[in-house]
DNA sequence: TCTGGGGTCCTAGGACCC
DNA sequence: TCTGGGGTCCTAGGACCC
């Protein structure tokens, strides 16, 4: 316990106590890579994947695009019908033109290929974080060492490392690049340093060096507005954030500059744990700017009964409903109300989210949400609170189960009456 | 970057309690 | 009715990540 956060140490900051190995594997593009699995004519062409790019469409995004479409200048993220312009359909151009193929997400095949190479990581970690669909840490302390391999010129955990890289790729066929580093935040930055398809060993006692010469975008937490304000303070790398004043950055930042500065200068006593529980569901949509009330309405039902839905797969029940509300150009609004207790009930999911978009009468909204929050996962006894609530099981039935009193007020009577 | 969808964490202010 | 201090919960917004 005594020597587990170091600083018992005052000449030597990167070392606190024994240096753990931690690994981030990243895959690389991943849902181009899961579609040229089963499309192996995809390989070594240009492939974005993505929503809304089907004829007529005008919302959705750029999910992944493959090294052959960035070269055309196509990012993830971007908007599809930018991308379209940059790189148009293969089946619109002519013959030996250049095109992309697009494909359109499919979530449960790459779920299904992401479970594959988690298996493999689950099998080679003493720990494993699975952080999203194609991403995760590993803590192999136990299983490698910091040790130089016996002609000294790499470690056993370059070589663990490279031997996980060599088993996804073989069992799987898609690959990853991983970054080796005694701490998380530095692994997960070494993973981004040599993509695609790469290995980035930082050796303890080398993280602060490592990190020096980095933009400070590089540094996992920090964005745009965060990188805004540092290049304001004329901190443009992550060497300058290292060697810039610590109670400074606790004035502009809050607790977030102190954990910048500790993480520039290569401390990070995080430990490499499991995912726990959700703490909340949320689904949203975009559309074409619209005042029209009863279209907000009809979206706002539609998403308040999927979300519903995925909180009853997950055995999930919920003591916030909340809505999302987002006005042109990008203004974003939430509203939420609790319940004094947990629920699992479609129906006042529904009504609850109608009556707080009733705020947002006659303004003009270009995407809404829905979300739950506030969960709790009581596995067995609540089977019983259910059936209480009115909303008996699995049928949503007709929208309301309960008393036809006013709209606005429905969410109230049954928050009381609870 | 004129911007999709699904998440996490942090912060600030207010209500309320002792 | 000039007014301390500590704590918790809730809501709304913001930043960030994949």
């Amino acid at each position: 316990m005594a020597n587990r956060d170091g600083a018992r140490l005052p000449g030597v900051p990167d070392e606190d106590g024994p240096a753990r190995i931690i690994l981030h594997v990243d895959m690389d593009c991943f849902y181009a890579a899961c579609e040229r699995l089963r499309e192996p004519e995809l390989v070594g062409k240009p492939v974005i994947v993505g929503m809304g790019y089907e004829p007529g469409e005008t919302i959705g995004a750029v999910a992944t695009a493959s090294y052959e479409a960035r070269a055309f200048g196509i990012e993830s993220a971007q908007a599809i019908s930018k991308a379209l312009d940059t790189l148009p359909r293969i089946e619109a151009v002519a013959d030996g033109e250049a095109g992309g193929y697009y494909r359109s997400v499919d979530l449960d095949f790459y779920k299904s290929v992401s479970a594959e190479v988690k298996a493999i990581l689950r099998d080679c970690a003493d720990t494993l974080r699975e952080v999203s669909i194609d991403e995760a840490y590993l803590d192999v302390t136990e299983r490698t060492a910091w040790d130089k391999t016996a002609d000294g010129s790499r470690t056993l955990a370059e070589g663990y490392a490279r031997y996980i890289k060599q088993r996804i790729e073989r069992e799987v066929g898609v690959t990853a690049s991983i970054g080796v580093a005694p701490n998380m935040s530095a692994a997960k930055v070494a993973s981004d340093f040599d993509k695609p398809d790469g290995l980035t060993v930082v050796e303890p006692g080398t993280v602060r060096e490592f990190f020096a010469p980095l933009s400070i975008e590089a540094v996992h937490g920090i964005g745009p507005v965060t990188a805004r304000s540092l290049r304001d303070l004329g901190i443009e790398t992550a060497g300058d954030l290292a060697a810039a004043d610590r109670d400074d950055l606790v004035d502009q930042f809050g607790e977030r500059g102190r954990e910048l500065y500790e993480r520039a200068n290569g401390r990070d006593t995080r430990v490499v744990e499991p995912v726990g529980k959700p703490k909340s569901f949320s689904r949203e949509s975009a559309f074409p700017p619209t005042a029209d009330v009863s279209e907000h309405q009809t979206t706002v039902s539609r998403l308040a009964e999927a979300v519903a839905a995925r909180a009853d797969r997950e055995g999930a029940l919920y003591q916030t409903i909340g809505i999302k509300v987002v006005t042109p150009p990008f203004d974003v609004h939430t509203r939420a109300r609790s319940l004094p207790g947990p629920v699992q009930d479609p129906a006042l999911v529904e009504s609850v989210a109608l009556s707080l978009l009733t705020e947002f009468e006659g303004e003009t909204a270009r995407k809404l949400g829905v979300r739950v929050s506030k969960l709790s996962f009581a596995a067995e006894d609540q089977a019983s609170l259910d059936s209480w609530s009115g909303a008996t099981s699995s049928e949503p039935r007709e929208k309301s189960s309960q008393p036809v009193s006013e709209q606005s007020r429905e969410g109230q009577q049954s928050l009381t009456d609870f």
